[in-house]
DNA sequence: GCGATAAAGTTTCAATCGTAACTATTTCAC
DNA sequence: GTGAAATAGTTACGATTGAAACTTTATCGC
């Protein structure tokens, strides 16, 4: 491929994908993050970690894999969460560094009363779509989400060192 | 509907799309703003209103209505570029509050070698989709916006006053 | 075992972002 | 015209976030 019949498209931001991807992302995030704080007073890190270790108790490393959160943010969620007595750390033998969190009996109960909330939202908001189209849409997602990984890996190499 | 039989999905968070949203948004932004960092030096809002200023001279309003920025990012962005001589102010003889803004001759020269670059990361991150699989993923982006519009603006109103 | 290196989590710090307060100008009611 | 309310833009401030440094415990080579 030559460098003769490039810029065949132009340059719109409101056409590019990355923008409006951003964009979107933003509006839903913010409305959901409204939504957790003002019914139940939990940031989007902390209902994260209520949401994961609803299914088990974890480590926070573990926490960390699961919702790709960064360790510092994974911690500070943590700590607001024991403090409200929503999550309790309990020893763990094997490892003295960490701790298993798990939700208190008032964590178990929070979480079910936001699970339902948190659906109902999801269905507000992409609740138009049809089966085919949400099946399309985390296709998509997945497929750029390796992308996207694999760019940024790109860099981190090319990079300096 | 009744109460019945509601929890019929189960909430996982790797699954709940306005997660895997959010995440995979930001994996896209991450990569693009260190693109856009380590070429041109620019950090996003930087960019986003050099694309746009491109396409013709603009008060900082027009540039919020256009990008979707907040009044003080825009502001932000546009002194740092005013700072770095990539962008000029006009005077607006309408109106002695605002200036236009537009492209010094530095600017259009960073433009035109940015547009092209930025047309091929999106083409390396999205570029495994088909003509199809893009309409669709544009056409459901659209839709999310209007229904995460619409439930910020119902939490407006419904919310305190 | 013992010292070096790595890993789990926390704390510190700097960057980024948006709300609120502020300045300057304009618009509108009268 | 004149004062009140609105608007364009900036500045100040608080909240959130991640990188880097740090502490404690584990692991690994010998």
């Amino acid at each position: 491929m030559g460098s003769m019949n490039e810029p065949l498209r132009k340059l719109r931001l409101d056409e590019f994908i990355p923008y409006r991807l951003s964009y979107v992302s933003n509006l839903v995030s913010d409305a959901i993050a409204e939504t957790y704080r003002s019914l139940f007073g939990l940031r989007i890190p902390e209902w994260r970690l209520v949401a994961v270790i609803a299914e088990g108790p974890m480590t926070q490393q573990q926490l960390c894999a699961r919702t790709h959160m960064d360790k510092v943010t994974v911690s500070r969620a943590a700590a607001a969460l024991v403090g409200r007595g929503l999550l309790e750390r309990r020893a763990n033998d094997a490892d003295r560094r960490s701790h298993h969190l798990q939700l208190t009996a008032a964590g178990t109960d929070l979480y079910e009363r936001i699970a339902p909330k948190a659906l109902q939202l999801e269905a507000e908001i992409f609740g138009g779509f049809d089966e085919h189209e949400l099946k399309t849409m985390e296709r998509l997602l997945d497929r750029v989400e390796q992308a996207a990984s694999a760019a940024a890996r790109r860099q981190e190499q090319g990079e300096d060192k």
